[in-house]
DNA sequence: GACGCGTGGAT
DNA sequence: TATCCAAGCGT
């Protein structure tokens, strides 16, 4: 029954029911909030730099592509990557036009490159829906084609579905992104569950599980806390509360509105809470890679697959090392696997040790000549020789952009001797 | 429900 | 330096 706390979550400070606590919680944090709450985030003011009121919507796109960009990312790494998208794509229209390829340059550094053809993708679909219904439709009576009438906004009202459902069905939108959308954008009551909400909620009930196995009570434990009046500001107080305040090491409790309510602080050991699980041992691999260069001075590079790792990206060829293998020859085997040409493998560039969330890898890299065989897209999407000075203009994954400066690098000092 | 999926900031 | 972890989602 919603509305109801499981008893089990009742700590020390939390005696009787969550209904009874939860007015005094909303007041606590929103005016914690207002003083001391992050205010000048550009995607959540009016185009004159006001702070909507209560109700008053904001244009979604600028929410949507900073919701997508946040997602598992700080706040202070998306910024310029938000501004820099906003002066390239300013509207759903400008981004459903792209390229992708052009999309992901603006996304190259920031990670998770899934998320920026999926919202290149997004946006493909809001076009495609609002194209539809407004083509003239005789079998459409006119009362199921609300929207005409009403009043133009700051953005078109017709273009932005309003629920939940409608926005997390966009592909790379789940529950809390869409929600974070809604609420911030229209100021609707809906619950979010990020990484702050998570701690800060494991922490207000001392929860003895981690959240991951716990996400609908912690889902509901969201819905029950959010003040339906002021949903937009309630989570963004939930947020920086957790970024600010109530953060993961050591937790400032002397400041936090919440003190008196939370059961990790009754307990004593609050930076104990969230519980989390036994971390996971990550594989170490070794890469060769191959920096190929023909006569022309022209280097060889390729597109990677859209499934799976850095997805969508350009990349030097190469693959992991087998047992006993020599890296020359590691090279040698992959791009003849991956690209069917042969190489001579000459001196090394560069070794660059580079962690992934789920894997450490050390790229052995070196420089090679092309010796025969047409490169062939064998195991990625296209193949493409380009000069040096060309491989700004492909978007490429933090690792190769350090093969990019250590060529680049070789090759000036190579042309000054 | 568990796992794959990037990068950089903070400590 | 090593580790944690971040405005999560898709499969």
């Amino acid at each position: 029954m919603p509305g109801r706390v499981d008893p089990r979550w009742t700590g020390a400070t939390i005696r009787e029911s969550f209904d009874e606590v939860t007015p005094e919680l909303r007041q606590q944090l929103l005016a914690w909030w207002e003083l001391h709450g992050r205010h000048g985030i550009p995607w959540k003011l009016l185009p004159d730099g006001r702070r909507p009121e209560p109700g008053e919507v904001l244009d979604p796109y600028p929410v949507l592509v900073a919701e997508v960009m946040l997602q598992q990312t700080q706040l202070q790494v998306v910024l310029p990557y938000w501004q820099r998208w906003m002066a390239a794509l300013p509207s759903l229209e400008a981004l459903a036009a792209a390229a992708e390829h052009d999309v992901l340059m603006l996304w190259q550094g920031l990670g998770y490159y899934s998320r920026a053809r999926r919202l290149h993708q997004a946006a493909g679909q809001l076009l495609a829906v609002h194209t539809e219904s407004r083509k003239p439709n005789p079998n459409r009576r006119l009362s199921q084609n609300p929207g005409l009438s009403e009043a133009p906004g700051p953005y078109d009202p017709e273009l932005w579905p309003r629920s939940l459902e409608a926005w997390q069905a966009l592909p790379g939108l789940g529950r809390s992104t869409a929600a974070s959308i809604v609420s911030s954008a229209f100021d609707q009551p809906e619950a979010i569950l990020d990484g702050n909400v998570k701690r800060v909620l494991a922490r207000l009930i001392a929860s003895p599980r981690p959240p991951a196995r716990q996400l609908a009570r912690f889902w509901q434990l969201s819905e029950l806390v959010l003040d339906p009046r002021r949903p937009r500001a309630f989570n963004q107080a939930l947020m920086d509360l957790g970024a600010s305040v109530c953060t993961p090491r050591s937790p400032s409790c002397g400041t936090c509105p919440w003190q008196g309510h939370c059961a990790a602080y009754a307990a004593g050991d609050p930076a104990r809470f969230p519980v989390k699980d036994a971390p996971r041992t990550v594989p170490y691999q070794v890469i060769g890679v191959g920096v190929v260069l023909d006569g022309a001075g022209r280097v060889l590079i390729d597109q990677r697959l859209n499934e799976g790792l850095l997805g969508g990206l350009w990349e030097f060829p190469g693959g992991k090392q087998e047992e006993g293998e020599a890296i020359a020859a590691t090279i040698r085997r992959e791009l003849d696997e991956e690209l069917a040409i042969a190489v001579a493998v000459g001196e090394e560039l560069v070794v660059i040790e580079h962690a992934y969330s789920h894997k450490r890898l050390r790229f052995v890299v070196h420089l090679c000549t092309w010796l025969s065989g047409e490169p062939q897209p064998l195991a990625s999407q296209q193949v493409r020789w380009v000069l040096p000075v060309e491989l700004a203009d492909y978007p490429f994954p933090a690792a190769n952009a350090r093969i990019i400066a250590a060529l680049l690098e070789h090759l000036a000092a190579a042309g000054a001797a």
